[in-house]
DNA sequence: AGCAAAACCGACCGTTCGGTCTTTTTTAGG
DNA sequence: CCTAAAAAAGACCGAACGGTCGGTTTTGCT
């Protein structure tokens, strides 16, 4: 399903982006074609040339997501060395997201975590990826830390990773659920507080 | 739609139980008023006749899935006076729930919140009373800890509420994302080491 | 300019959706 | 046992679903 023309490829990733906004507002089983078809403009057949079925767009969109995720930490990270300036600078820019997502309708991840778990194995399989590939960021900053004496040693690089994202997660789930970013603040508060009293190094 | 007989009132309920697992396995976009058919045995007018629409059973089997969860957790607190030991009893509760749920799927606090937020006001809604009843239990515990003494006096209940919830829904999501619940359990020992250094009082 | 290929349109398909309504069965009370 | 009311059945409805396909427009190349 690969486009030919520059054209093609641009209106193809038109719908994966606008696809990628539907998908994670109302969900997958939440979004019809016709939302996508409203959303880009295009007709049924106009998407249906560039995918096979809903399926493999959804897919698509979801990759697309998390591509841009993933992009937006490593530019959030470019620069930073220290372990414990990085995990500073993740816990920042991911309660930024907030006010300036890079997708609308929440973190992706959470989304199709809950969303899929039960009832649709590839996209679960997709999310499993991405939330190893979270998890790695975060372990691979602590582990390094450790190693250059920069986090305590007795730290475990795995834990820290869990916490990390389920405080971050089930803080967001909590201020988009009231529209009151509080709860995620106060989840990065103690992050922080976190970072500081646990892993960094005292001196 | 208040049934007259007493068998009535058993069916109307069995379709509440077995709609409330089939929504929260497969949220309400997810799920068809067929699934609920197959699950419960019973045509759609047998259905229809208790209920006025999807919507109306979507929420009542909320509604029922949250009485259960406030039910079991009360049970859980039933002799329990002191603070912390009533923390301990609510994440022991929390974490055993992987194994025996109150009702499958995950926790329908965390699915609804997610899939109702952008799209669902009515559920949401009910997500938002069932969650402000989880933060009241909490923060009433610290609270009321702190006044006795059990609790240091400088702590915010507001927030311990958040974090508490934050990481503990976190953390299932995670687990069940991957069928794994070391994700959930590190959230548990963490929790209870928070406990343990910043909530209870040095003796 | 002309032409083949690709992009896009939109009518159409069978199916399933949530929901209605008439009919049949079951139930409870006298 | 009879009857009236409630419960359950299931045929049926229009709309929307995901998906197909032949036709039309746009594109890139010579």
């Amino acid at each position: 399903m690969s486009p030919s023309t520059d054209k093609a490829r641009a209106t193809r990733n038109r719908i994966v982006e606008l696809a990628a906004s539907e998908f994670n507002r109302n969900g997958y089983a939440g979004t019809s074609m016709s939302d996508i078809m409203r959303a880009t403009g295009l007709q049924k057949g106009g998407i249906y040339n560039h995918f096979r079925s809903k399926d493999e767009l959804a897919i698509a969109a979801f990759d697309y997501a998390v591509g841009r995720i993933q992009q937006h930490y490593s530019t959030v990270l470019r620069g930073k060395r220290y372990a414990i300036a990085r995990l500073y600078a993740l816990v920042d820019a991911f309660y930024d997201d907030i006010d300036d997502p890079p997708i609308q309708g929440g973190c992706p991840l959470l989304n199709t975590a809950i969303e899929s778990d039960d009832t649709h194995p590839a996209l679960r399989d997709r999310a499993r990826q991405a939330m190893n590939a979270w998890r790695d960021m975060i372990r691979k900053i602590v582990a390094n830390g450790s190693k250059r004496g920069e986090v305590r040693a007795e730290i475990d690089a795995e834990t820290v990773a869990s916490l990390w994202i389920s405080l971050l997660e089930g803080g967001l789930m909590m201020s988009q659920l009231y529209g009151d970013r509080v709860h995620l603040d106060r989840a990065k508060q103690h992050l922080c507080a976190y970072i500081r009293t646990a892993l960094e190094v005292p001196d």
